[in-house]
DNA sequence: CTAAAATTAGGCACGTATGCCTAAATAATA
DNA sequence: TATTATTTAGGCATACGTGCCTAATTTTAG
């Protein structure tokens, strides 16, 4: 079974992936939520795990980032 | 922009291209929500596009159907 | 045809994601 | 140092995801 604290390290986890892709090509976050067209405020909370977001907001980063879906969640033990 | 009934649509094709994946694998959506462990309803809800599932519920999905995420992004016109 | 399995459907309570806002703290740059 | 850019932080209202429940309908199998 997957515990709170588990959901929460797979959303800090996610988040640090998400900040060292958006660093490695160079975006601000504010960059980034325009892209994205997303709030500044939810790049915020997502990269610092503090909310657990809705796919659609995912997908939008996805595209934003010119990544694929495993770039973004080649992080909490997947497969 | 993206409209509302872009994302509707988008999840709409995510619910669909899960339903495909689950039958190959020849799972009831109740095994699946086992797997998963997910609310049976839950399941409906994301195959036929009712709702917009958060990340780590989609995460639990890849997990118990053992696939990748672009196996199941591969479907709402990502890159 | 009949019984069992699977899907569809909706309601309710609770928690929380999101957008919009303000503002402080920190980092980067001239 | 001073100015600007970026990040961090929190509040508030609205919308909605999720778990738990019941029940009807449809599909499958005996």
């Amino acid at each position: 079974m997957l515990s709170e604290s588990d959901e929460k390290e797979q959303l800090e986890a996610f988040g640090k992936n998400l900040r060292g892709i958006r660093k490695e090509k160079d975006l601000s976050m504010e960059a980034l939520a325009n892209l994205a067209e997303i709030e500044l405020s939810q790049i915020y909370r997502i990269e610092t795990g503090k909310i657990n977001p809705k796919l659609t907001t995912v997908l939008k980063i996805v595209k934003a980032l010119e990544i694929t879906a495993n770039d973004l969640f080649r992080c909490c033990n997947l497969e």
